[in-house]
DNA sequence: CCTATCCATTGACATTCGTCGACTCAATCG
DNA sequence: CGATTGAGTCGACGAATGTCAATGGATAGG
């Protein structure tokens, strides 16, 4: 947020000197936005939305075998998504004998939400 | 939303037998997920995220050539992310002489910007 | 035990992505 | 006009992505 532009240039440059100051981009701002951007990342894909969409609405835990037929997907490239959804700490997952039961974490979707909403 | 999932199965199937209802995902929540996955995927590179977040910031309009020195790409890298968030619908160029000028379009985010905010 | 079931992993494949250097093109200045 | 500047495009490259069929590992039921 110190950045701080200044308005267009209105003429050309005098031939060698740079055309705008050299603005510095605060580093903690960049790592900001390299966490958002991971998170905004694995909402890229239809699919990972809709499953985060899915589980939100439901609240709680949901089996794989129950989200599968959501899909026009095979379950190994559902498996992949959740996996990435994981990976960026969009949801978490827990293990019940043969059924995998995900849920949302909400904490992740925080920050972007932050952001977003100004 | 009309996705009203049951409750996990508390016991294997008894073979041959689907493992859960076909629930049917409405088409229009497809679609409506399709968009904002486009959205969340033109923020999901550090470099897209920062610059939208400058022209937000900015609330004008920014010449490109005050962009370049913000980060460690070259100017057709930059270029190329900016065409990304142009097709993506998140931000408008307006061309005056040798400049390009660069101003957000509030709302491609609102869409998305709404449903992670519940 | 033996088999069926759920889910994750692997390997393969085509596609897309991020990046750069080289180039093009229009516009500006002298 | 001729030289220079801003910005977009092109071609190339390695890396990552989305998808599937095949496989593996653990567990429940008979």
């Amino acid at each position: 947020m110190a950045v701080d532009l200044e308005l267009a240039p209105k003429q050309k440059r005098p031939a060698g000197e740079p055309c705008c100051e050299p603005v510095v981009y605060p580093d903690v701002e960049r790592e900001r936005a390299i966490r958002m951007a991971e998170v905004a990342k694995a909402l890229g894909d239809p699919v990972r939305l809709q499953l985060v969409d899915v589980l939100r609405k439901h609240a709680g835990k949901v089996c794989v075998c129950e989200l599968v037929p959501l899909f026009d997907i095979s379950q190994p490239t559902l498996s992949h998504h959740l996996k990435k959804l994981r990976e960026a700490g969009l949801v978490d997952s827990e293990r019940r004998g043969l059924w995998a039961y995900y849920y949302v974490n909400p904490d992740a979707l925080a920050e972007l939400a932050g952001w977003l909403g100004d």
